[in-house]
DNA sequence: CAGGTAACTAAGCGCTTGCTTAGTTTCTCT
DNA sequence: AGAGAAACTAAGCAAGCGCTTAGTTACCTG
């Protein structure tokens, strides 16, 4: 193992790879991340990135769209658990919440590299951003229709609960002291609130 | 002028540089932006930079703290004019989305790009994002205090607030519809509903 | 154990980058 | 008008970039 290396050096090397990725673009970001840098994380030289991806832009990519889909699942994981809009939108958030905590690295790729993505690669991210999108919505249009939430528009309200989760990514740092699972059942609160749930 | 200039022409030779440098790092990130792109956005050779910026960095900085103040100025005088916290809050929310909005270019420097700046410029307009939380928060604290409002905690309630108003700089594009007024209209009658005022 | 394949590296190519230098034009002031 | 300063450009340098090439090592299969 490269004395630079800063990744598992135990997992795959295309999961070295993905994680140095994700270290690289989240600190620095896509364009200031050289190939160099996600090679020597990776415990590589620079030519190994070329082995397993084609391009720069290609492990981007895959970081962001399996990103995506996992974010995706989870939403749908906490939709499928809650019997209630109530305990659908609480659940939702807290564990998105955490989700953008524990992954922070990932969360940030996922939300603010994705427009260094080819055209076609970024349409494809896009889709599965669009659908997280009106999961919420979704979930937030049957609350008022059984009466349970009271919202002015649904499609700003799911904007502003996707903020308040999103934005983790932004403000989060691993000195923070708050755990995951604190930070999301404050954020579940504050959903609940916006909605004008429980009450 | 040169037929790749972008920015007003008949604005200061600065003031074309901030513009066409507001303009690229907004579209591209720091990063990915080249000098040439700025000098030529605002119709100068690749040198004509030099002669009024040091460095991409100080640009960046110059940026970057001009709108962080000019985004305190205006939290300043939100709660200035509000007599009540119910009214500073709307207001303050309502003017700072505004904010976002109208000058989303200089918006998302100020939100994503600062971690670009050197250490010494990063820890002065860090400096100056403390002071917006804070003014927040002891506007919430007021309103906590003389019993209109009602927040479980006013760090983690003026955190989400702020996140709704800045991630606009993330969302927002000017091919939407919706003006200004109504998306800040939008924030600050959410912003009420989170501290559970004004029922 | 031979033969083939996949993983990897050393070296470096062509290009772009931030920035400099040396010189020219334009403006200002007396 | 003429001197001095400021604004600007043409040209280009050193360094770093993404990625390729040619070759070596490690591994799997019959």
């Amino acid at each position: 193992m490269s004395p630079t290396a800063t990744s598992d050096p135990d997992a795959s090397t295309v999961d070295r790879l993905m994680q140095a990725a994700a270290q690289a673009f989240a600190e620095k970001g896509f364009h200031a991340t050289t190939t160099r840098d996600i090679a020597s994380g990776a415990g590589l030289s620079p030519a190994g990135v070329y082995v397993h991806f084609g391009s720069k832009e290609e492990l981007l990519f895959n970081l962001s769209r399996s990103g995506h889909e996992s974010a995706l699942r989870l939403l749908r994981r906490a939709i499928s658990e809650g019997s209630t809009p109530t305990e659908q939108l609480e659940t939702l958030m807290a564990r998105f919440t955490e989700w953008h905590v524990e992954q922070y690295q990932v969360a940030r790729v996922v939300q603010y590299e994705h427009h260094h993505l080819t055209p076609e690669h970024h349409a494809e991210v896009l889709a599965l951003r669009k659908e997280m999108d009106s999961l919420v919505r979704d979930v937030l249009d049957r609350g008022v229709a059984d009466g349970t939430f009271s919202v002015d528009d649904s499609a700003d309200t799911a904007l502003a609960l996707l903020s308040i989760a999103v934005d983790v990514a932004r403000w989060y740092s691993p000195t923070i002291k708050r755990t995951p699972t604190e930070i999301g059942a404050t954020n579940a609160a504050l959903a609940l609130r916006l909605v004008g749930a429980g009450r």
